[in-house]
DNA sequence: GAACAGGCAACTC
DNA sequence: GAGTTGCCTGTT
């Protein structure tokens, strides 16, 4: 008898197009983590996959089914250097783009990036990764993986039905009650995301403000990072640090353009990374 | 033990 | 509308 084994490796795109230890470690998702051998494991939409570089190629180990989907999760459609076009000639922003570069801004679901920024307030990201691997380890459904388990990230219908003491294993403190008002939100339709991504970047961050624990960082985070709209500029204290070193006093993030919120993943890769030091 | 952290809300003036 | 304070929890 034969065996016949599957070969899932597939290639996703050039380590030019993608660097995956900038794009995975640059503060815009929680769930990737790098073993001893540079390979990344994750977890995307209930799927579990592993991401490495081999000859001078991103490979995944997905099912060919998934390549478009897993395409899709990194954006590799988008011409980085043609989106960056309005922020080159900068001279501090040549710097970032030049240190950012392979840095891309992941399509992530909408309700995960939602709930993972509500965690993010006020903390670091090994405690964020960790209340948000605690979440999907109680409330997520099983993935068995190359001999492991892992875990999705739990639907806003499962954490709607649940209440604020079935969330106290995360060690979330204040944050558990705008986690269930967030996914009550979503449950109800209150918050729609088809609607969402239908507006405008102003209009947008006015109907996510309206939830409670979402304020203007937390919302242009979910912007950019959930909904993809590429002009959210979250501004945190790393990027306040940033600005005030190298732009006017009466800055506005418009003079990026329309790709501001990668001008702002270049700049707080690049400052979170010491390059301002 | 006090101070602080990738933020928000409620309150003050 | 600008500034201050408390908030859960974990770390220093």
């Amino acid at each position: 008898m034969q065996l016949i084994i599957e070969k899932t490796a597939l290639r996703l795109c050039s380590v030019a197009e993608l660097d995956i230890e900038k794009t995975f470690e640059c503060g815009q998702c929680f769930r990737w983590n790098m073993d001893a051998s540079g390979v990344y494991t994750g977890v995307h939409l209930g799927r579990a996959a592993r991401v490495w570089r081999e000859d001078g190629q991103v490979l995944i180990d997905a099912p060919e089914r998934d390549r478009e989907l897993w395409r899709d999760y990194f954006d590799l459609e988008l011409d980085y250097d043609s989106a960056a076009e309005d922020f080159h000639g900068i001279d501090y922003m040549e710097k970032c783009i030049e240190f950012g570069r392979g840095i891309r801004i992941l399509k992530q679901d909408r309700w995960e990036a939602l709930c993972s920024f509500i965690i993010s307030q006020c903390n670091n990201i090994p405690r964020i990764k960790k209340i948000v691997e605690t979440l999907c380890r109680c409330f997520g459904d099983e993935i068995n993986y190359m001999g492991e388990t892992y875990y999705a990230f739990p639907s806003a219908e499962r954490i709607a039905l649940l209440s604020e003491p079935e969330l106290a294993p995360l060690r979330s403190g204040y944050r558990a009650a705008y986690i269930l008002a967030a996914a009550r939100d979503v449950h109800s339709g209150t918050i729609n995301f088809e609607e969402l991504g239908g507006l405008s970047h102003p209009e947008a961050l006015k109907a996510v403000r309206q939830m409670r624990g979402v304020g203007e960082k937390v919302a242009n985070c979910f912007i950019l990072f959930g909904l993809h709209k590429m002009e959210a500029f979250p501004i945190d204290v790393w990027m306040k640090r940033a600005l005030k070193e190298h732009f006017p006093e009466k800055f506005d993030p418009a003079v990026f353009g329309d790709y501001a919120g990668l001008a702002q993943q270049y700049i707080f890769y690049h400052a979170r990374s010491g390059g301002d030091k």
